[in-house]
RNA sequence: GGCCCCGUCGUCUAGCGGUUAGGAUCCAUGGUUUUCAUCCAUGUUACAGGAGUUCAAUUCUCCUCGGGGUCACCA
């Protein structure tokens, strides 16, 4: 069975990136009819907090990533590292370094000055003698100092790495015997049974000190996916300072999740030409074999594009429902569905479909001076007046298209074209030339308010 | 700096020795629309450079250049 994992440390928001390999390991796990479990990382406790941790959480629920089972938090596992660690210590895999802080300084400096790598020289590997007074050791782990290490990597390909160039006898335990992130991601994904890694190519380098570690304790090593980094504009690796990286800014901004995760699952992966993809499509589709090599730049224009797409895809009711995020209540709004169909084609976002939304609904107090020096001629009173008339009297007026009729009527007895009454009669009801089809306006507003705006404009601009 | 990874239109990408180098987005133009948006059509733009290998290289190899990542008692 597929196992992955997504294990991010609690230190802020759920990240764009971070998202990105959630989903890759999530549709690796589903596709497989396997699991995909969550792990926080949160040993760090000067830089973690429960709130970071929570707003990971409500980021999942949000796009509706469902982990598998119980959550794993590694604060809560400090036995299980201490039980690997003496294990270590009594097969000899691993031992006490006494070197202080300072020594460690010296000699990092003395090997900078001589332009060699920095690394710790293993003097108290083989030490048997009387520990030096007032040092609490720290544990390392015999590594080997010889040899080749290769790293298969479902994407990136066989990675083979020196032992003498990248190792030394790192530290697995700190002198307060905390454990390290390189030792205990080892021990979780083994006691997880997390077999299939995927994550950004920024842990590619760790991953032989890991492997050191599956090794020694006698572990299974996992299937390994280092995914690319996503860029910034700059071509830097992405990070909070670029903004827009927190995913629930996304939900703010008015993007619909399938949107968020059609746009994230194409960063980096594809499947031929195919642009859309619903949920489904990406977990019988998805595999990490097929990521991309190459970091790519985040931009989000495409993201926009496949928001509209999935807007225009909604069905009316969702529309509505997601609207109430930005106080726009249409649930008891007889002309809802006309509302709902003139706009899911106009915005971008949810956002912006509210916006547009709320425009359309409130009374004009002011009209766009150059549209109604361009639009509103001598005879517009007139046009107005005579179309204002034929709607006080008409009978039937629900429909767009009743409305239609009316515009019909005045064009033909009045012999002017569409424009000569469109324009004034847009500036009218919206104040401005632009804005969805008139008909459908004035079906949604009814007829005391489409009165109301054409005498208010009348009054405003003779 | 050592080690590792990467390099096709502005951006996301297809391509896995022989293609007029394809799609999407963006942009531009035209059409549709009373307007705007949508929609439709059309168009501009790419194999980082240089050596090989081969009848043939975007594709394989090497070098150069460029970009990125990583080198902790952070994760």
């Amino acid at each position: 069975m597929v196992v992955t994992r997504f294990a991010p440390s609690p230190t802020g928001y759920l990240h764009i990136g971070g998202l990105r390999t959630a989903l890759f390991s999530y549709l690796w796990a589903k596709k497989n009819n396997g699991k995909f479990l969550l792990r926080i990382e949160d040993t760090d406790k000067a830089r973690n907090s429960a709130e970071a941790a929570q707003a990971i959480l409500d980021a999942f629920e949000w796009l509706g990533l469902e982990h598998d089972g119980e959550i794993t938090y590694q604060s809560q596992r400090d036995e299980i590292y201490a039980k690997y660690i003496e294990q270590l210590l009594s097969e000899g895999k691993a031992y006490k370094c006494y070197m202080s802080k300072e020594e460690l300084t010296e000699l990092r400096e003395t090997q900078m000055a001589n332009k060699q790598r920095t690394m710790y020289d293993g003097r108290y590997r083989d030490f048997t003698g009387t520990p030096p007074e007032g040092v609490e050791p720290v544990i390392r782990i015999k590594a080997p100092q010889s040899g080749t290490i290769i790293v298969k990597d479902g994407v990136k390909g066989n990675v083979s790495f020196q032992a003498q160039d990248i190792l030394d006898d790192f530290v697995i335990a700190r002198a307060d015997g905390a454990p390290t992130y390189n030792f205990v991601v080892a021990i979780d994904d083994h006691l997880m049974g997390v077999n299939e890694v995927i994550r950004g190519d920024d842990h590619l380098s760790n991953t032989p000190k890991q492997i050191v570690v599956y090794e020694a304790l006698g572990f299974d090593i996992p299937s390994f996916y280092h995914v690319p980094m996503i860029h910034n504009h700059e071509g830097k690796k992405l990070s909070k300072r670029d903004g827009a990286t927190d995913v629930m800014a996304y939900k703010e901004m008015g993007y619909l999740p399938q949107a968020l995760l059609n746009f994230l699952v194409r960063l980096g992966w594809s499947h031929g030409d195919q642009e859309i993809f619903s949920m489904d499509e990406m977990k019988e589709l998805f595999n990490p074999q097929d990521i991309n090599k190459s970091a790519s730049i985040y931009n989000t224009e495409k993201l926009d594009w496949l928001n509209s797409h999935y807007i225009k895809n909604s069905s009316n009711s969702d529309l509505a429902e997601l609207l109430t995020d930005y106080d726009l209540i249409l649930t008891s709004h007889d002309k809802k569905e006309i509302i709902l169909d003139e706009m899911k084609d106009r915005a971008k976002t949810i956002k912006e479909m509210a916006e547009l939304i709320k425009e359309i609904l409130q009374t004009p107090t002011s009209y766009d001076e150059k549209a109604v020096k361009k639009a509103f001629k001598a005879d517009s009173v007139a046009i107005l007046n005579a179309f204002g008339a034929k709607v006080s009297t008409s009978k039937e007026l629900h429909l767009p298209s009743d409305y239609h009729t009316l515009m019909e009527e005045v064009v033909n007895e009045m012999e002017i074209g569409f424009g000569k009454i469109g324009q004034p009669l847009r500036i009218a009801l919206l104040g401005k030339l632009s804005g969805p089809g008139l008909d459908s306006v004035m079906a949604i507003l009814g007829r005391d308010e489409t009165l109301l705006r054409i005498a208010n404009a009348i009054t405003a601009n003779s």
